[in-house]
DNA sequence: CTAACCGGGATTGAATCCAATCACAAGCAA
DNA sequence: TTGCTTGTGATTGGATTCAATCCCGGTTAG
């Protein structure tokens, strides 16, 4: 009766835990793109020592998160136009097939609870709860089938660009882009329809517009 | 002059070393998906404690060839064939993307590099030679365009896969199947001929015909 | 005979300690 | 002033040490 297994014996899972946070903090843009991240700072900031703390560093630098260089530091990965670019290409490839894994595996309230995200969406002015409503509108598109990699491959994608969707977002929002509202029906509807083929290209449609509109505005990326 | 740069200061690199070391241990196949991973074997091994070692099995992890369960160990990954069938699909999505990046960069002496390889392959009788030149072909036709994340992407399928591949050649290889060099015989002349649209359609299909012969024969994934 | 229950050995997880490297500023020479 | 050198403090890399957990026997009660 020793076990505890309530408190889930946090044994063995401090780097995961400091990983977890430090994903978050990126994410959230509390910590951008060049910033330094200091070893002894992550160990104090959550009470552990170092040696978890590197691990975490691994673990984000094999998501991309963050670069490290030997003898000399980790600081928050950043993108060039052209990565970014083709991040979306990629994006453009893989997130039709993943959805038409999930098309037939969504039920009607899945697909209920999708429109009211995207109606939520056109309705909201606040860039941050923009940027989280568009993230989590799609990610619920690929929630149905269960732990695939093609589903972390796709995560992993949002994640990295995240910090400059957001940046795009800020700058540029003001200049409406109705279509994009459009096609998140278009999508919502064909998914309804159980249409795959055309779901597919309703949303490499999407994602290539996305593309297009932010290589015609580098500024995203100046610094 | 005590910075000895001949010997390229191995200060910061121990886990990437042993990390490179166990990949290609697992790849060759001297590791099979399955087997245990000692971290104290590893440390030995290598001269190295085992900090160093948790930190490579944390990158291969990452890279999805090593499985860790906390407070438990390390295993190299195994694959089910329905996750094979996922991946090979991953793969017809975006090598052809990966090879359209490539094929307007591509000087005459890389194609009859890779006519070599093909013909070789064909050629070939030993397993493991067919297994090295085709991988060798595959990549070549992805090594114009410099470090791109599309890129490692695919190196990685192809290593997550590549057990499976070598099983595969092992038990059915008597079977001989001719069409994968007429494939990629097809694939070079469109490399040559600067055709982007037909070498994307002839690899996609060439991967699409492998994954339906690999679905085909389920024991490669017994046990 | 079966099944639950210890307990020791093996193994992993994390903290501490020491070594190696780097960034940077002060000093020096041209 | 400008560029190079040098040494010092800050920071990371790796080894050692200690703690927590798990695996797997044997043991015992039912």
């Amino acid at each position: 009766m020793k076990g505890m297994t309530l408190e889930l014996s946090t044994h063995g899972a401090a780097g995961a835990r400091i990983a977890a946070e430090l994903r978050e903090a990126i994410l959230t843009g509390e910590h951008a793109p060049g910033a330094r991240i200091r070893q002894e700072d992550l160990a104090g900031r959550h009470g552990a020592s170092r040696v978890p703390v590197r691990e975490a560093l691994r673990m984000l630098e094999a998501e991309g998160l963050v670069t490290l260089v030997a003898n000399t530091g980790a600081w928050v990965s950043s993108l060039s136009l052209a990565e970014c670019e083709e991040m979306y290409q990629i994006r453009e490839r893989i997130e039709p097939l993943l959805l038409r894994f999930n098309v037939p595996l969504m039920s009607g309230s899945d697909i209920d609870a999708l429109e009211v995200l995207a109606d939520a969406m056109e309705r909201s002015d606040d860039v941050e709860t923009f940027l989280r409503l568009d993230r989590e509108f799609h990610l619920s598109c690929y929630a149905a089938v269960e732990t695939s990699m093609l589903g972390d491959m796709v995560l992993n994608l949002w994640n990295r660009t995240q910090h400059y969707r957001r940046a795009f977002t800020r700058m540029f929002r003001s200049e409406g882009d109705r279509s994009v509202h459009h096609e998140h029906q278009l999508l919502v509807s064909a998914i309804r329809r159980d249409d795959a083929d055309e779901a597919e290209r309703v949303l490499a449609g999407h994602i290539r517009r996305t593309r297009l509109e932010l290589a015609r505005h580098p500024a995203v990326f100046e610094n």
